[in-house]
RNA sequence: GCGCGAUUAGCUCAGUGGUAGAGCGCUUGCUUCACACGCAAGAAGUCGCAGGUUCGAACCCUGCAUCGCGCACCA
């Protein structure tokens, strides 16, 4: 076996070690198999979107329940694919069509599709080979694909059976129009941004008063063309003699009523709104209440058509702003203008503010909202962390139709045909998949991206599949689709039963959601590609490995919390790769063992019983924390296990048996060892897959078995015998505790780190001499003794530790120093005392307080009084 | 306006009732026979503020402040 080089190279490693899992089928799904079902199905990502910090921090997490799972003897299915993102990808196309001059228009449908199909094939799956490159352990070869023909056939079918039912129907309502990528949107797509503008105060006339006016404040002047009426709240008594009167309307002049509503807030502005039911939601619903006209000013670019005002018509909304408020100046209709604050909902894919707009659009009335807010409020559906029960239970309780129809090209057709010419003039509508024959033409909307990943739990797996991995285990997701995805999901899932049976339990997409934190910068600003603050996660691996940057990710995401990312982190991580593949190197040096070596609990070690408890213990808590998805924590645990408790601890204190002749010491130490190293390496394999499957194999730990770690069980905490294990950690402690004070000793002394020194334990308690050799090597002392009785020269200095005094032996030292050193522990170990004594003379604490706290307290009185007590005898007898 | 979350060392964060912690950064010593992507020591915190509960509060309760995020028809 070779010697390992003193520096891991993750970029060697790690690809070498994916081929071969991908090679052997490792990660493939056996719907057969007679193991319990453990699955997930991946968040598709955008077909042609790249590695982002998100997908890192998201598919880890998936990846290390995935083989987290395996290693249970679960049988995995991690179901990977990609999401055709309609208004995305059409968006980047039409991008690149305008290097070219070109609009979608120029090329018309069919060929402008064709170009997208030639991009998805450049850009289209990259972020695959990414995730591969991430160590993501799913099933390639189930890989699916939002368009793929069944699936959007699946999709097709489910508008038709939500159409038949009755819950799909076609209307003409105020949707949220994007004028910009020309499309409705759903109210979800609507971003409310707070917007710096302008509240303009227009002066309407009284039509049968010539020269009074009423004033109404208003963001949106160059509206006004679209005004049908003013109203005011029917309580407001400065209005009360207007109602029912008329005013003229400041452009496009004509006559406009006044009517009340309640929904008008007198104290906005003048308490007048102006009435434009084409250009507002609330305005339409007053409209509607009324029986008031609707006139649109607007066309689908957002630009006024309105001739009657030829200095406004065919300006962009904008532009027409300005240009009304210039109009009503000259007339001495503006009475004034005042800055104002507003919320303007923002398309979130163009960016561009949308406009509220009267459409012919289809619409889902949401089927199984009660059920979908009981699977969840009844924990038959967990969510981690569980606050995100109530954000989703407020979504479903003020559930609107959710608009489904979209004016883009790309995406699922929606199956809906209309009988000859024009869509729009045939009421008569065939809802089915195919068309319903000659003369039929396809309505030319398609879904909304999200009616198609509704269906992702279980339209992804066919029958076989689905009987053995439906209900999925878990879903992983950023908590930004909570609405977008998870609820759709539980809806769907709820509506169309794709499970075994019809029972609840049997149909819901999953059984637990995780949300993760979203990741951002240090500024804690959230990544973004205009702003560039968003690190490259391949350079970072190409950097640091994917195991590093999986690790250092998964170390600082506290769960449910934002992560602000910082690349030392990921450093951090890269660095305690290295730290496992020394801590295997140095093992390594000293032969393999033969055969997996048995641990003797009697024959062990007192610092070997200590170190395997810490295992027990930290197992433990990774058991604890995996059920609640504390993933930080588990990592948190790992790293202080390996590199605090077995590399600086015990491979220190065992080198004395390691390096020794007597071989049975030095057999048990290598065991210990061996024991131990395996079972971190199985613990830190779901985060860290390449560098421990690495080292498993260079260990020699899987012997002639050629199986991968992944399907190798965790490891199960030790029975290390009762009371005797105690009594020994207490000794380990103590004699730790006595190192770090021998080791500040000598830097206090100014005794260089490589330069021998010698110590003294004055103790009574002869057995302490049975850790000299230990106690000495740790502290690199040229002499340790272990003495009852021991007059210090004058030079030394002191420290009162738990085993006894312990002496720094020195001719000569800074006397001062040693004063001032003193002093410091003295003042520390007096407050510590009266602090514990004047709890203990506390009657209520005394009879109040569990025995074992008083006790404990009790102890640490006498600690500290008799160190005090040694250290104040020092003080005094200093030179 | 309503809801949710956060506030602990210079920075990033653990810590849910009993002696305030980690990593990074900083200071100091060390290329000591696995590791300088390392080893060792050290300095550094009125746990946001004010009340309350309790023998005892960073932790539980109430209020407030600041920051962040959702939701909502303020034109």
């Amino acid at each position: 076996m070779p010697e390992l080089p003193k520096t891991y190279d993750p970029n060697a490693v790690e690809p070498k070690w994916y081929a071969r899992w991908l090679e052997k089928n490792a990660f493939s799904a056996d719907a057969k198999s007679s193991k319990p079902a453990f699955s997930i199905v991946i968040p598709p990502p955008n077909i042609t979107g790249v590695l982002t910090l998100g997908h890192v921090l998201n598919n880890t997490i998936q990846d290390i329940l995935a083989r987290r799972a395996r290693m249970l003897g679960h049988e995995v299915l991690w179901l990977p694919g990609t999401d055709h993102a309609g208004l995305a990808t059409q968006t980047a196309v039409e991008k690149s069509l305008r290097k070219e001059k070109l609009t979608r228009h120029d090329l018309g449908r069919e060929e402008f599709l064709r170009r997208v199909v030639v991009w998805q094939e450049k850009h289209g799956g990259i972020i695959i080979e990414q995730l591969k490159r991430l160590g993501c352990s799913c099933d390639w070869s189930r890989q699916r694909f939002t368009l793929d023909p069944d699936y959007a056939r699946a999709v097709q079918q489910a508008f038709v059976d939500l159409y038949e039912k009755g819950l799909i129907y076609r209307g003409r309502r105020m949707i949220n129009w994007d004028p910009a990528a020309l499309t409705a949107l759903s109210d979800e797509e609507v971003i409310p941004t707070p917007q710096k503008s302008a509240l303009y105060y227009v002066r309407y006339e009284l039509a049968d008063e010539p020269g009074k006016f009423i004033e109404v404040a208003t963001t949106r002047p160059e509206t006004i063309m679209a005004d049908v009426a003013l109203a005011v709240h029917p309580d407001d008594l400065r209005y009360r003699g207007m109602l029912g009167r008329k005013v003229w309307r400041p452009l496009a002049r004509a006559e406009i009523p006044i009517v009340s509503d309640e929904v008008i807030d007198p104290k906005f502005g003048t308490g007048v709104l102006k009435v434009t039911p084409a250009h507002d939601k609330v305005d339409f619903e007053i409209g509607r209440r009324h029986s008031l006209p609707v006139i649109d000013v607007l066309t689908a670019e957002g630009r006024i058509t309105c001739p009657d005002v030829p200095e406004l018509h065919g300006l962009d909304r904008f532009e027409a702003r300005t240009k009304a408020a210039e109009l009503l100046t000259k007339a001495g209709l503006l009475a004034k203008t005042e800055p104002h604050e507003s919320t303007v909902g923002f398309s979130e894919r163009a960016g561009v503010p949308i406009e509220p707009r009267l459409s012919e659009q289809w619409f889902l009335r949401y089927p199984k909202t009660e059920e979908a807010l009981r699977v969840v409020r009844e924990h038959l559906i967990r969510f981690f962390p569980g606050h995100w029960e109530k954000v989703y239970a407020r979504w479903l309780e003020n559930i609107q139709d959710w608009c489904i129809s979209r004016q883009v090209w790309w995406g699922h057709r929606v199956p809906a045909w209309y009988e000859g010419g024009q869509v729009s003039d045939l009421p008569d509508v065939g809802v089915q998949i195919d068309s319903p024959g000659e003369g039929w033409t396809q309505d030319p909307d398609t879904l909304d991206t999200w009616f198609s990943s509704w269906l992702w739990a279980y339209q992804t797996m066919d029958a076989e599949t689905r009987a053995k991995f439906y209900p999925t285990s878990v879903l992983v997701t950023g908590p930004d689709i909570i609405f977008f995805w998870v609820a759709r999901m539980i809806i769907a899932g709820l509506e169309f039963q794709p499970g075994r049976t019809a029972a609840v339990e049997d149909n819901i997409p999953f059984r637990d959601v995780f949300f993760t934190g979203l990741i951002r910068d240090q500024q804690g600003r959230k990544m973004s590609k205009s702003l560039g603050n968003s690190p490259d996660p391949l350079e970072l691996m190409a950097k640091y490995g994917a195991d590093g940057l999986r690790f250092g990710l998964m170390r600082i995401a506290p769960s449910g919390q934002d992560i602000r990312f910082d690349e030392k982190q990921i450093e951090e991580g890269r660095n305690f790769a290295t730290k496992l593949w020394n801590a295997a190197r140095f093992r390594q040096m000293h032969g393999l063992s033969e055969a997996q070596p048995q641990l003797d609990p009697a024959a062990l070690s007192i610092y070997a019983i200590e170190l395997l408890a810490r295992l027990n213990e930290t197992i433990a808590a990774i058991d604890d924390a995996f059920r609640e998805y504390q993933f930080s924590t588990v990592a948190q645990r790992l790293y202080e296990f390996v590199w605090a408790d077995y590399c600086d601890w015990f491979v220190e204190a065992a080198k004395s048996d390691i390096f020794s002749e007597d071989s049975a010491q030095k057999k048990m130490a290598l065991a210990t060892m061996d024991h131990v190293l395996a079972a971190s390496l199985r613990l830190l394999h779901p985060f860290m897959p390449h560098v421990t499957e690495e080292l498993w194999t260079l260990l020699g730990f899987g012997g002639a078995a050629d199986t991968f770690l992944d399907f190798i069980a965790p490891p199960m905490p030790i029975d290390l015998g009762g009371a005797p294990v105690q009594t020994a950690r207490a000794r380990v402690r103590a004699v730790y505790e006595t190192v770090e004070a021998g080791r500040n000793l000598r830097a206090e002394a100014r005794v260089a780190s490589n330069q021998k020194a010698n110590f003294v334990l004055r103790t009574t308690d002869i057995s302490v001499a049975a850790e000299a050799g230990t106690l000495g090597r740790l502290l690199n002392a040229e002499t340790f003794e272990v003495a009852a009785e021991f007059a210090p020269p004058a030079g030394s200095s002191i420290a009162a530790t738990r085993l006894g005094e312990l002496f720094l032996v020195l001719k000569e030292s800074d006397r001062a120093v040693e004063r001032e050193r003193l002093e410091k522990e003295v003042v520390k170990l007096r407050q510590d005392l009266a602090s514990t004594q004047g709890k203990l003379r506390n009657t209520s604490f005394t009879e109040r307080a569990p025995a074992a706290v008083v006790e404990e307290h009790r102890r640490r009185e006498a600690d500290f009084g008799k160190r005090l007590a040694q250290l104040e005898a020092a003080l005094i007898s200093l030179p």
